[in-house]
This record gives C-alpha cells, sequence and structure tokens, in this order.
DNA sequence: ATAACTTTGTGAATGTAATCACTACTTAAA
DNA sequence: TTTAAGTAGTGATTACATTCACAAAGTTAT
C-alpha cells in the first residue's frame, strides 16, 4: 500500500469524504451508504465504493459503513493522526488572514512560525507571534521540527522562498503566489489561486 | 467548438498558459515553442500542443508560437476579453482581505459590490463599497450586470446564499467556504479549500 | 425460517486522457 | 541551393479512471 500504488484523484476525493463524514457524526449519524454519501457529494456510489477498496473493506454488506470508523481510518491514511507543524512566510495582508484563520488549527495542522523578509515587519507580532527574520529559517524550522512551508509573499519573490524551504527540509508547500513553481519530485506543493479558477470558469459563463 | 466537446482537464489547464505566455511577453520574448512552454510548466510538449489542437491552429513549424498571439487567442477562447463582474457576499475577514486584494481586477475580474446579513456590516464602507443587504441582492445583481458571486460567509450559511445567488441568475461561484455545495448543472462552482489541499499533501508526506 | 431487500467489494468493460511517433513544414547554416 | 536541425499538428497507441454489474453477505419483515 505505498503512495504510488494509488492514482492521486483518490488521494485528492479521500478529504471530501472525510469532511462529509465528520459532518454525518457531528449530525449524529452512525452509519452512512456509498450511495448516500455519493449523494451528498454528488459522485457515484461506485466511485466511493473503488476509492476506498484501494485501501481496505471498511463497509458491512447490507448496512453500509460505519461513520465513526470510517473518518477514523481515513484520517490514519491521510496521516491526519497526528499534529503537522507549520511555518508562514510573508505576514502582508494574505499573510495576516492566513495567521488569524481559525480553520487550520482544529485539522491538525498548526502554524507555529512566521517570517518575513521586511525588517520592518521582523519583530512584529501577530496573532500571537514574533515575526522572525530569514536568516532564522534554517534555525527554527530544524528545531520546531516544521514540515509545511504557507507561502504568502509577492510572485516575484515566491521561487526564491520555495527553494529556501526545500534547501531546508521543508517537503510540503502551500503556496498562494500567482505562480508555477519549480520543485523536485520528493517535494509536494499545493497551489491556491483564486484567478485560475475564475480564468477557467468564464470559459463555460461565455 | 461547444464547451463540452472540450475536455475540462484542459480548459483547466488554459489559464496556466495564459499566465506563462503573460510573463514571457512581459520578458520580450516573442516566440515560444511548446517545448520551452513544457519546461516551464512542468509537463511535456505534447500535451499543450494537443491541448491547443482543440481550439485551433496557432503554430507554425520549425519555429514555435507568436507568444501575443496565442495568449490573445487564448483570451478570447477563456472569454478574458472582456470585463466579468461579481459581488462578495459576507465581508467578515475573509471578505475584507477579497476586496482588498489587488491581484483579480488586472485579469479581468471587478468586484463591484458587497452584501452581508449582518445589520452591523451593513451600511460600513469597505475598500470604496457600502455593505448592502441581502435583500438589495435581486435588484442590484440585475441592475449592474453581475455574472459572478464570491462566497465568503460562514460555512453553515454557504448552501443558502449560494442558492439566493442561483436564485437571482448568477452562474458562476466562486466558494471560500469549507463546504461541498450542491448546485444545478448550468451553475459553474470553484472552491477555495487549502484546507483540503493540505490533507491530501499529507498522504505523501507521512 | 423464509423471502424480499439492501449494500459492499471487485473483476470486467467502457470511457477518457496522456503520450508516442511520424509527416509536413520552417529556419538557418554550409 | 542543399542539408541538417527544429517544431507543429495529429492519428494511433498506451495508460489511466470511471462505471457496470453481479456474487456474497447482511438486514428486515412476516
Ligand atoms: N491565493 C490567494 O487567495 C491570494 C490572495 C491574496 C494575495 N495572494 C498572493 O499572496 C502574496 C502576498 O499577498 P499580500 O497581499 O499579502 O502582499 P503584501 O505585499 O501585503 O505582503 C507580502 C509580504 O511578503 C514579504 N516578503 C517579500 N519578499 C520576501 C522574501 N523574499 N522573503 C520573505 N518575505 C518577503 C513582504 O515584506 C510582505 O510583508 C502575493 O503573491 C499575492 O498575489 C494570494
Ligand atoms: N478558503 C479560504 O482560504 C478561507 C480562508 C479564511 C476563511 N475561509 C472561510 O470563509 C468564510 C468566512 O470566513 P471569515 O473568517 O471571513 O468569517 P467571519 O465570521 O469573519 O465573516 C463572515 C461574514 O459573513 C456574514 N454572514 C453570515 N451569514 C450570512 C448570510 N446568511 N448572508 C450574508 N452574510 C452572512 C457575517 O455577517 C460576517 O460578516 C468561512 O466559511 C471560513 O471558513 C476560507
Amino acid at each position: 500500500m505505498d503512495s504510488f500504488s494509488v492514482p492521486e484523484v483518490v488521494v485528492l476525493r479521500l478529504p471530501l469524504y472525510v469532511r462529509a463524514l465528520s459532518q454525518l457524526r457531528d449530525g449524529g449519524t452512525d452509519v452512512v451508504s456509498s450511495q448516500q454519501l455519493g449523494s451528498l457529494l454528488q459522485m457515484t456510489p461506485a466511485q466511493i465504493r473503488k476509492d476506498l477498496s484501494y485501501f481496505g473493506r471498511f463497509g458491512k454488506q447490507g448496512r453500509g459503513y460505519n461513520v465513526r470508523f470510517l473518518l477514523h481510518e481515513l484520517r490514519e491514511i491521510l496521516g491526519l493522526d497526528r499534529e503537522w507543524r507549520a511555518c508562514l512566510i510573508g505576514v502582508g495582508r494574505l499573510g495576516h488572514a492566513i495567521i488569524n484563520y481559525p480553520g487550520f488549527s482544529p485539522e491538525g495542522f498548526k502554524i507555529v512560525a512566521a517570517f518575513d523578509g521586511d525588517s520592518d515587519q521582523v519583530g512584529t507580532s501577530i496573532g500571537g507571534f514574533k515575526v522572525r527574520p530569514m536568516e532564522d529559517l534554517a534555525e527554527v524550522v530544524n528545531e520546531m521540527k516544521i514540515s509545511i512551508g504557507i507561502v504568502a509573499v509577492p510572485a516575484s519573490q515566491a521561487q526564491e522562498v520555495i527553494e529556501k524551504l526545500i534547501e531546508n527540509k521543508v517537503k510540503g508547500i502551500l503556496n498562494y503566489a500567482p505562480v508555477a513553481p519549480q520543485v523536485p519530485m520528493n517535494t509536494v506543493i499545493r497551489n491556491i489561486d483564486p484567478v485560475l479558477s475564475l480564468q477557467s470558469m468564464t470559459f463555460y459563463l461565455r
């Protein structure tokens, strides 16, 4: 069951299942069928069953899936049964919003340090953190065992910052800058880019 | 050449080409080969050529693509040769960040109105706009010819707000709330969800 | 007990997307 | 002018993803 034997599209869907199952659990549902889950997520029951079958047999014929059990299994599969420490690079407008966003922490993603290249920013306090200079990156990432970097610097600086993160063994990058960064194979990058989303949307709106 | 005869994955990639071509143009490059574009975007030249071939023949054998010409054609294909008017629903922390984000406007996406359900917010001024009450949505969307709705309300309110937008003939939705909204076939929705991105990333980091 | 339903898990079949590989053409150098 | 190198466009091929469809197993009602 190594990572490469599972299609990436399947991995991308697992978090959707996790979210739906969390909601069902919070709503008091104990058991759910692939049919119900499918109508909730607008996908076919067969696809859900096939996706899950890459990882094991979690359901019961004639009945469905135990919500809490399946949720627990999926969280384990995705590595969500532990805490992930992240650092933020760039504490401008977006950086502020990210640090103050309460949505990461309950899911186990903790921002534990913030950096900025501007000496006017360094030393200021944001959301409980002292902003640190980029020179401290190596030391802090290493000491705090940070494995994810969140990049919120201007587009022109993004590639450089990302390379610095990778040099320091950060293996996961969440990039908000509107660029297509070049990263080595063993680095996992995810881009958040609302403009790209809008630009593909308009094709269907014309 | 109707929308449905083009694979959606292809449409999702076109904005990447648009961005890369814009950068090349700004950098003074006149001509680019699928090879070069491919190494810039980390994809195979064949895929780029195949993608473009759905829409026409834009290149010259032995030479490559004229950057400005291809850029113009792609912008036209995507419907980016016009201005798109959008409204924002929910002017909390994220809403503020979105309204003040300078990245939409240069790409032709103009936020022209902001709404909020909280009477304390209504009437306040943000980024040059008076925040309007939800009751005005129908009238304003119609009069200002708004075709895109940007949703930045709490998750619990998102489905309801999205339905209200759709009732008023808004056909494109950019949703920031962490939910999987149900929308009719003729509505185009794009979700921005950094937590989902992180949750699929960790699968590869474990 | 039995019968009528329900639902999973999964090979097989179908559908979709990416890549290959070649022709036709362009450019630039010899 | 001729030759060598480079590139687009595209059918054919290969690889990948989704859906189908059904046996096996569990559930509910009588
Ligand atoms: N994806 C999104 O939703 C979204 C939304 C808004 C902004 N953005 C993007 O996020 C980025 C930041 O936007 P913003 O509005 O916060 O910009 P900003 O100018 O307000 O902030 C950028 C910060 O990065 C710092 N910085 C610059 N170069 C640096 C470097 N080399 N190393 C470390 N820090 C550096 C600056 O000092 C500044 O504090 C931009 O690329 C913008 O396009 C993305
Ligand atoms: N995708 C992202 O990057 C990202 C980042 C931050 C926040 N979020 C999400 O965006 C949403 C907003 O986050 P926030 O931090 O700005 O929250 P917030 O509470 O600061 O703001 C929400 C705003 O929506 C308004 N609102 C509530 N119900 C409404 C309704 N029915 N109609 C109209 N307006 C209504 C509220 O009055 C408030 O002004 C949340 O769902 C949050 O999870 C997403």
